[in-house]
DNA sequence: CGGTTATTTGACCGACTTCAACTGCAGTGG
DNA sequence: CCACTGCAGTTGAAGTCGGTCAAATAACCG
């Protein structure tokens, strides 16, 4: 899989519909150049042209913003399988940054090739696009925790979102996966000083709610973790409700 | 124009896109039922089936997501001229919930007539994907109000993200517009409570950056809230780079 | 091994919440 | 016309969650 970026790609769309073998091979084609990332290296800018897309390949990037003071605040976390701003050459310059957490590696594919692909086989246009929307609905759903929860809840809720995506492209098994975030990532996509963070991380520990590694998270009680999240997946619509 | 949705919608995409006769008569063909909304109606539930789009003619709509204790988080605030939910049908359920924000009409276009639409006009698809891109823009934005703005220069932001928005559809002078919100929505839009949000809007008041009519919001120094919010409208993504 | 970065802990402070009560206004019915 | 009702908005007092400042420890990396 690490060989071949297509078919992680392949695998992450097949969740929601059935690829054809014409439609793999097409994916394929899109080999490019893969690019490897330090932790917090700079993808692309705000103010940069919205013409190419990023195929995630090992690792996480982060989609983020900051105020002029130097309060960031992180807006997605994306995963290996996704395909970060497909379509968006819609819009002109991008408005936010992408960013990579921890070492990444990434697959850089010019819009132009995504919109030939699509002009081929537009059931791949419809799989990009779905993508695009469950990005969105992710986002909406952040909206919501970092407006309307508290620290304990937002937290163990986004530590379930995490657990389930990543558990959804085989990244993860039923109660533990690979966590490259550092402190300060988790306060910045939660809206808190990583200080606050960190004594809340504690709670959860001390609560066995979760068991932190060395880039690792386990969670020993999932049921119990989602319960203190109050989490239900469906805003990640997923397609056999294994969120929930 | 009030007698015409389909021409507010037209107005609206043909800021980004130019639009030929043909195109505008075909957005005409989309007339349905007008469906007048009171206050706090909600007009689709989360599990609903996502085979409709909305075009918000009159008042306004908000997405909405609430927590099991009645917490809740206001996603989004869509205008006339606003097509929502536009292509959602590439999701099955709906994870949030639409509801009218004072008295509002709105006219209900099934996906499967938007499709259609697009089959014969590709460049309309395109014009209804990026209203969508710039709605996802816009939640992302809302996403660094609520996690990394205190609730003044949040609530000045929204105010200014809602003034530069009314203006591009014609619904606002350089320094006033109509605002069917009370202040509990904008509590929730803010991730805030009802009493604080009170005071905060007394304090912008006091400041004279606002003046608060009665379903009105006059701007008597329209650099003066920018500058206090931070604001820089690019995320709108409007074509002449008249926000800033 | 040395220098940097990440995490941890304590003490204090402030932004925002909660609870409770009061005001003003619009609609409604007598 | 006015009393009654109900909702939106306003204000005060007290409490809490989370932020800031400061400093110590632990982990990482060349």
């Amino acid at each position: 899989m690490k060989g071949d970026p297509s078919a992680l790609l392949a695998r992450k769309l097949s969740l929601h519909t059935p690829l054809s073998e014409a439609e793999r091979a097409a994916l394929g084609q899109l080999l490019a150049r893969l690019q490897p990332l330090r932790n917090g290296e700079t993808l692309a800018a705000k103010g940069d042209p919205l013409d190419i897309a990023t195929l995630v390949v090992e690792g996480m990037l982060c989609r983020a913003k900051m105020l002029s003071d130097g309060r960031r605040q992180i807006l997605s976390l994306l995963l290996p399988g996704d395909l970060v701003d497909a379509h968006a050459s819609l819009l002109r310059r991008r408005d936010d940054s992408l960013e990579a957490v921890g070492a990444t590696v990434v697959m850089v594919v010019p819009q132009s090739r995504l919109a030939a692909l699509e002009q081929t086989h537009p059931n791949l246009r419809d799989a990009f696009l779905r993508e695009a929307f469950i990005e969105t609905a992710i986002a909406r759903e952040w909206v919501l925790n970092v407006g309307r929860r508290n620290a304990r809840e937002a937290l163990a809720h986004l530590l379930c979102e995490l657990h389930t995506r990543f558990e959804a492209v085989g990244l993860a098994t039923a109660d533990e996966f690979r966590f490259p975030l550092k402190q300060q990532h988790l306060a910045d996509a939660l809206g808190l000083s990583n200080i606050h963070l960190n004594r809340v991380l504690r709670q959860l520990r001390d609560e066995r709610l979760i068991v932190l590694g060395r880039r690792w998270v386990t969670v020993p009680d999932r049921p119990a973790l989602c319960a203190a999240a109050h989490f239900e997946g469906d805003y990640l619509h997923l397609p056999t409700d294994r969120a929930a």
